[in-house]
DNA sequence: GGTGGGACAGTAAGCGTTTACCCAGAGTCG
DNA sequence: CGACTCTGGGTAAACGCTTACTGTCCCACC
């Protein structure tokens, strides 16, 4: 079946059907070749041999790159069809180029956020003829090593690290090691949500705009009134966390709030953590009108310990997040949130790590903007 | 740097910085060798020349299969180093055996449970040493075709199709062409979280007991007590959607209770679709005191539109969702649902497709239990 | 003092493609 | 009518690696 022209090729089957037998007292080179196990997959030259032309027909009848006469076509392709031959990217890569995949690092594909990251960067890395590979760290530095490496050998077009980080001196030395080995392969590093390197390091860095989010957050607040604003932060020293504080701060500055340490905690980005703090904070009585919220997980375990300790929201306490994650306009109420471009996020890293490639002038670190989102659940404090 | 033993090596390069000058009157076989771009990524033969010992001895010290001594072992580690020599996989992969990635197909990573498969998947094939390929059909047959054939391409060791689909004819011969495909050439095809195949076709299916969780939701709703339960499930024609309808139904019939076709709607396992089929049974009157979502999105409308009309949820109108996604127990109130075992969908498809592979006998169909968790989103009816 | 064998290293075939180079035949043109 | 171009096709080198096959050296054992 599939087949167009049946008669040849029946014709040509019962030829090839012999197994390359030697048809004289030929050169014994190609007798040689040992016998392979039948499961194997078929080859370009049991194509050629059930075609009968030579390989090169066939590789040039598939590339559609060299004049092949109709006839030769044809049968050719009912070869192809009745083998279900597919090229061999191993042997293809070997010779001809082929485009290197997209490979995506990342501490957890669970996380919403980056599930979206991941789609941005499927899409385009799709839309451009690539594959992406996708895997895991779990906050391993070791296996982030391994990682790397493996991508190396993958010939991967681009490393993208996706998600904040310690940037401690470790790391940057880590970076640094990543970028030079990846640049010299021809490949590229991509930061992705995380702040650029020390110049000079041949990396490229696509971050959003934490610090003006939470800038906008924070300022949001205020300006409804609130004066005690609890922050709950990332991990300290934890790239995104840092900056976002650093937000926090610079809302505070420009409308005259004093800072207050007892309001600024760190933890990690979990709900477990949010929920804590959020029950510490009100049995300290420390006293505040807001939640500012790392993220939205984190806004999550703070809506739970505020609802448990029966306090409204919001109106007895507004609540702000970070992220927007899906579920945030069905939180009851609709979380206020800051906007990140997270898919838009993966393709922009794509993008400038292909485009790059190719020639074109690119930049080597791109900030994405942020934007406030809001909903229901800030309102002007009760006293 | 990194060089071990620093006087040899630098003899060693001294030497061998001549770019493989012929020594003498040898085989001009070497020196017809084209000369590259210098940005190339270092080659076996780059080691092994500035090792000054051949590709076979580098080869075979990289692999550690093979008696080496321990000088030349160290000669061979310190080239690799200062060339920062990675193995070429497409090489290798054409000679010896390298493992198949793992493809993972689905039509959208995004959504929270799919992205639990994938994690699944990628720790799974992790821990086996395989790379995990994430591709995304965006609902799109022919991109689906194109995927596979990709991944025959790519020597995938297996191909992961992942997610409920409409069953119809057409599918059918779709997916017993990508089978044998697959199986033709080594690989195989396994289906995640969709009805098994006709006999026959070599594939492998991990599901999970989408019938029986819908029974036990339906079933917890009527237990409670409620009469008028409104179905909102997914696609007709959809594989889950339709498997959860019959557990409904199994559950009505359980309990005495008439089936009210009027209460039974199809649509997308979408919020916007949740929220429209409660808005309007809610307008025509239909009549119910509990709400059975075939998915934890679909129940997020259904709660949204219930609020709208101003009905508490659980106090007038029960909810019961499907997946468990993790925003359940986030929700006001927080939901009662089915859990699937997405992580383990994942775990157990490639574990299933490699095992076969290495030849241990091993089912070809799993049906993974699902279960009930009870939160807040369910009471007896109000009359 | 052969002989068997273990340790170690090199040679080269082969993996499945692509493609530079070569060649035969059919026009085409001066 | 010979030189040339254009078509269509074959031959074989090259891609970077693994590994079977050969040695070579050295030591132990009859």
């Amino acid at each position: 079946m599939g087949l167009t022209s049946p008669s040849r090729c029946s014709n040509v089957g019962a030829v090839t059907d012999e197994e390359e037998g030697p048809v004289g007292a030929q050169e014994p080179k190609r007798a040689k070749r040992k016998r392979r196990p039948a499961d194997r997959p078929s080859t370009i030259r049991d194509v050629a041999a059930k075609a009968g032309v030579s390989v090169a027909t066939v590789s040039r009848t598939l590339a559609g790159n060299y004049p092949v006469s109709a006839e030769t076509r044809e049968r050719v392709m009912a070869a192809v069809d009745s083998l279900h031959y597919v090229v061999n990217v191993h042997a293809k890569a070997l010779s001809g180029r082929v485009a290197g995949p997209i490979a995506l690092v990342l501490r957890d594909i669970t996380g919403p956020s980056l599930a979206h990251v991941a789609a941005g960067v499927e899409e385009e890395a799709g839309s451009r003829g690539r594959l992406s590979l996708v895997c895991s760290t779990k906050d391993d530095t070791k296996r982030e090593d391994d990682l790397v490496q493996l991508m190396r050998e993958q010939h991967a077009a681009a490393v993208l690290l996706v998600g904040g980080t310690v940037t401690d001196d470790a790391y940057h030395r880590r970076m640094a090691g990543y970028a030079k080995a990846l640049d010299s392969a021809g490949s590229r590093l991509v930061l992705c949500g995380r702040p650029p390197l020390p110049a000079g390091v041949p990396a490229t860095v696509v971050d959003y705009d934490n610090r003006g989010g939470a800038f906008q957050a924070t300022a949001h607040l205020l300006t409804a009134g609130h004066r005690r604003v609890l922050f709950l932060s990332g991990a300290p020293g934890f790239s995104s966390a840092e900056e976002r504080r650093l937000g926090y701060r610079d809302a505070l500055r420009a409308h005259g709030v004093p800072y207050a340490d007892e309001l600024d905690t760190s933890g990690d980005y979990t709900r477990a953590s949010g929920y804590l703090r959020t029950r510490e904070a009100l049995s300290t009585g420390v006293g505040f009108t807001a939640v500012f919220a790392g993220s939205d997980v984190v806004a999550l375990g703070a809506l739970a310990a505020l609802r448990e300790a029966g306090l409204s929201v919001p109106g007895e306490v507004s609540v702000v997040g970070f992220d927007d994650v899906p579920f945030a306009a069905d939180l009851t109420p609709a979380l206020t949130t800051v906007r990140v471009p997270y898919e838009e996020l993966g393709r922009t890293a794509v993008r400038l790590a292909l485009d790059r490639e190719v020639g074109f002038a690119s930049d080597n670190h791109v900030v994405l903007s942020t934007q406030l989102v809001i909903r229901d659940s800030v309102r002007p404090p009760a006293g």
